[in-house]
DNA sequence: CTGAAAGCGCTTACAG
DNA sequence: CTGAAAGCGCTTACAG
């Protein structure tokens, strides 16, 4: 029943039978510390189970080792790019705390700069997209590394805004003999969306196979269910490249909806490599993208900023064609 | 090119013409200061920007105001069930922030300690399985609320782990007509998983139906289609109650592999509404599961359980199912 | 190699 | 209603 206060550096002095400058020195590995001292103030840290008070070595450091990652509600993949910015964070000393930002870009850009203003982090990340004006203006605060400049800083380094395997998809349909397109987009608050658009629309040019143009423009599967369904009578045979497999998955929905065959009359690609993409039926042809290390990367890009070291240059992609039914014979 | 330093709140006594207590009598808003007083000190701080020091004033109140929620990189619910709990966590006065840890649940029921022993959150939240028995050996540290502590004090209202809509299924589907039923199991680990079984197996025996027993028993995509592969021949009609959405669309996917048609041959019933059920085909049957609401009570289990109240009693179910084409004409 | 001392920026009795 | 002062638990020059 004693209200039992957790042991403290002064403690532990008393245990080690030493100053408690000593301990800090000890535990820090920063004083000039004999290894019999040292090893005397550890087993007695370990004894009497003292851990240090964060609060009070930042109030001193005036770092406080945190670092914020800033995630939205909707967005599924980020689960699986937490665990390695997490991670990534741990290696380079930091504590990753994430933060659900919802409502508009300007709503989130709000909040983000109020998370920044705060001063309990030493830097932010951010996975959604935020309004990168406002972010520059606030340049003496906390600083942020945001998915777009992520998306730029990486763009040749098969990061998640790298869209050229759009190109493979097209190039590959193209020569298995379908001569007609059509893009379905995702939200173009995001860069990933963006460049998918934008390679696609370089590759049917470059290929000179027409297209029906761009649908879509946000990421619900009722978007491409519904895209599908606004095709006029006598499209097929159509292959359809889907910004990802939400938007595919509504897309053979309305495909069997409308009575065309996939493949068939008509094929379709996705990307994400969500888990039920192998289960449909046909199974989804996508792209398997290592979210994980996706998430490591962009931690590191966070941390070397905040040391002042050159961002790293990972090398290898992160994204890899799945061919599966929904693409018939064209790998 | 001037250091500059974050204002304190002495910076902001100087700009008021207080003291530097007065300052802080007025931002808590504890002391007995005249509304004149008052005015004069939050306007002083706006104008230089003043940020408390959280660090400092946690030092001091020996409260760090942080909750941690521990949830897993696979669990994608738990995205949907972040915002609920951060923001029931902001409602209370805490920020939350998440980890997400992995491996075996020694592995994460290990690391969650450590989070506990580190003394610098005021409550842990754990959406994943834990060792339940650690935990209570640890009981002068941080406060723990496990999901299974969840599962079990929300029993009655409509939670997570209740399962009795398994029962309005196999109930809805015997008087269409139904009289073998299987049920696909997820990993027993989980309340919900250990729980929709338990309901599967009353059910059958309550209703006097043929049951071929519990498959799967974890939550992959492809333990549903060998469960289906793994059907003898000549089973037909059957209903199978699968415990999530995943796992049954790998049902799905296993009975076009088996040319069984679906409904007709085979029923099928999933669980938490994932976006792709609405749009498979045939569409499969669900329970749609209220995540955000689900996060938002279990935060507050936690920050009623600091404060030492009783356990909020939410009226309302988060349940409700979703009847699709996967069950045919069975509603 | 070790210790005494200052101070990080707050909150909170205690005087007045 | 307001101010002077102590102290939360650390880190880090500075002496010795």
């Amino acid at each position: 029943m004693t209200e039992t206060r957790p042991p403290t550096s002064h403690d532990v002095a008393r245990a080690a039978g030493v100053s408690q400058a000593t301990v800090s020195y000890a535990l820090t590995g920063k004083g000039a510390i004999s290894q019999a001292t040292r090893d005397r103030v550890l087993q007695a840290a370990e004894t009497i189970g003292y851990r240090p008070n964060l609060a009070a070595r930042s109030m001193r450091t005036r770092r406080s080792g945190r670092l914020a990652l800033v995630t939205g509600v909707g967005a599924d993949n980020h689960m699986r790019m937490l665990g390695g910015a997490g991670e990534a964070a741990a290696e380079a000393g930091y504590a990753m705390e994430t933060h659900c930002l919802e409502g508009t870009a300007e709503d989130r850009t709000a909040r983000l700069l109020e998370l920044a203003a705060g001063r309990q982090f030493e830097g932010i990340l951010a996975f959604i997209p935020v309004v990168a004006e406002a972010l520059a203006t606030a340049s003496d605060s906390t600083p942020v590394v945001t998915a777009t400049a992520f998306d730029d800083q990486m763009h040749s380094v098969g990061d998640l805004a790298d869209a050229s395997l759009i190109d493979d998809f097209i190039t590959a349909l193209a020569a298995a003999g379908y001569r007609r397109f059509v893009h379905l987009a995702g939200s173009d608050k995001w860069a990933s969306a963006r460049s998918r658009r934008a390679v696609y629309l370089a590759a049917v040019e470059r290929l000179g196979v027409e297209s029906l143009g761009v649908l879509g423009g946000d990421w619900p599967a009722e978007t491409g269910r519904r895209a599908v369904l606004s095709l006029p009578e006598g499209t097929p045979p159509l292959a359809v490249i889907a910004a990802n497999d939400i938007l595919a998955a509504g897309v053979l929905r309305g495909a069997a909806e409308r009575g065309w065959s996939v493949p068939g009359d008509l094929v379709v690609t996705g990307w994400d490599n969500y888990e039920f993409g192998g289960y449909t039926t046909p199974s989804l042809t996508t792209v398997d993208l290592d979210f994980r290390e996706a998430g490591r990367r962009a931690m590191r890009l966070l941390t070397a900023a905040l040391r002042g070291e050159p961002a790293p240059d990972p090398t290898g992609s992160l994204q890899r064609i799945v061919w599966r039914e929904s693409t018939g014979a064209a790998a």
